[in-house]
DNA sequence: TAGATTGTTAATCGATTAACAATC
DNA sequence: TAGATTGTTAATCGATTAACAATC
């Protein structure tokens, strides 16, 4: 156990142990050690136990983890433990895709909004809800005390919105768009930009392989 | 100048040098010294220079780096001097969301077809084309040439179809499945796990803000 | 030329791996 | 109990930062 700073490397392994944890669920497994675990996930036990001990002990010498409570506890430290709302910022194909796409409510990121500045994209129905004015979108976070907006516009007045949605109280931006934001340390900023992505791809494909995750 | 193996770290930031790169020569800026990027992107100078001398030696002492030389460089490091062609595999909201997204042919990735396994949603439209059933996807990918597959559909049944796309010539898969797949080291495999990025989003939020990039 | 800034080596920092005593 | 496996400290490895000679 520690109470040091979480390092990034240590926050991003997290949903993955969780998902082989889930399987391991599914299999009906009850108990792992972290040698076995090492195997599956192609990690090594040692930055296993050492992950999991950032967070305190969860397991037992000479028996190992018990699977359930292993995958509970990390949900928790995840925070999937309580729910989450969510707006949607730009109605536009992968905002649409986002907000159709059904397994984030499963995890409890309940989307509330959704947001175009559009006219013609305006009052369409995407799943149970119709696209509004992205003029709309500060005081419905206001109004309903939204954490997450979901960024999925055209950089060009990214920047515009996201003060405003800043200064209405949102907490964290999933950000799909191709700019860094600038932002006070407590808006947590989590970027998705596929673009980047897709490069990474086309370089390793162009010179030989390297290795990836 | 080294001919040693590039890291991971390195890899993932040229999409971003390129960004700013481009940035910079929108503003009509033709020569930028590391440390004048370094104030924009918020790295280090010290992490710029040594990041382009894996490549070779891009700049002048005394007078920085020309901006559009850099530019085509790097453009050509990441591999974006050639066309690349893709499929897509998986033609539900995130499939044709990418499929309609343009911006990705303007960089030289050709979408050349969008496979799914579901009767409903083969013959329909996307763009261009008409989804096919996935079990054309191999010959297709075999008859075209096709360099990467782009993968965008449940974990169910992904590992079975990758297998024939490999067996079928593919290069590359951009991963948007669930799913860790364990292929040969010469296939190359860009992982997207958009719920694994949202719960990192979820922990920041919970736990109070750290660093992030 | 003098000043600026690179390319590159050396120092530091942090993350991963190894090792092992503690203990179930 | 003996064997297994954790939690944790120490060693190693790799990536970042600092420093500076080379040179434009």
């Amino acid at each position: 156990m520690s109470d040091r700073k979480i390092s990034q490397a240590v926050i991003s392994r997290l949903p993955r142990y969780l998902r082989y944890l889930g399987d391991l669920k599914d299999e009906g497994v009850e108990r792992i050690s972290s040698h076995d675990l090492s195997l599956r996930m192609h990690v090594t036990a040692s930055q296993i136990r050492q992950d999991f001990n950032h967070f305190g002990g969860f397991g037992q010498q000479g028996y190992g983890y018990n699977v359930g409570y292993l995958y509970d506890e990390i949900a928790k430290i995840i925070g999937l433990d309580h729910k989450h709302t969510l707006i949607i910022v730009g109605a536009g194909n992968l905002g649409q895709a986002l907000a159709n796409y059904m397994n984030f409510e499963r995890r409890g990121f309940i989307i509330l909004g959704i947001f175009d500045r559009n006219p013609a994209l305006i009052g369409k129905k995407v799943r149970d809800m119709e696209i509004e004015d992205i003029s709309k979108a500060p005081d419905f976070v206001k109004a309903h005390g939204i954490e997450i907006a979901v960024l999925t516009l055209p950089k060009a007045g990214a920047t515009e919105i996201v003060g405003k949605l800043v200064d209405s109280g949102i907490k964290g931006i999933w950000n799909f768009a191709h700019v860094d934001l600038d932002l006070p340390d407590v808006i947590i900023v989590e970027n998705v930009h596929l673009s980047e992505s897709l490069m990474k791809l086309s370089y390793k494909l162009s010179r030989g392989a390297d290795s990836e995750i």
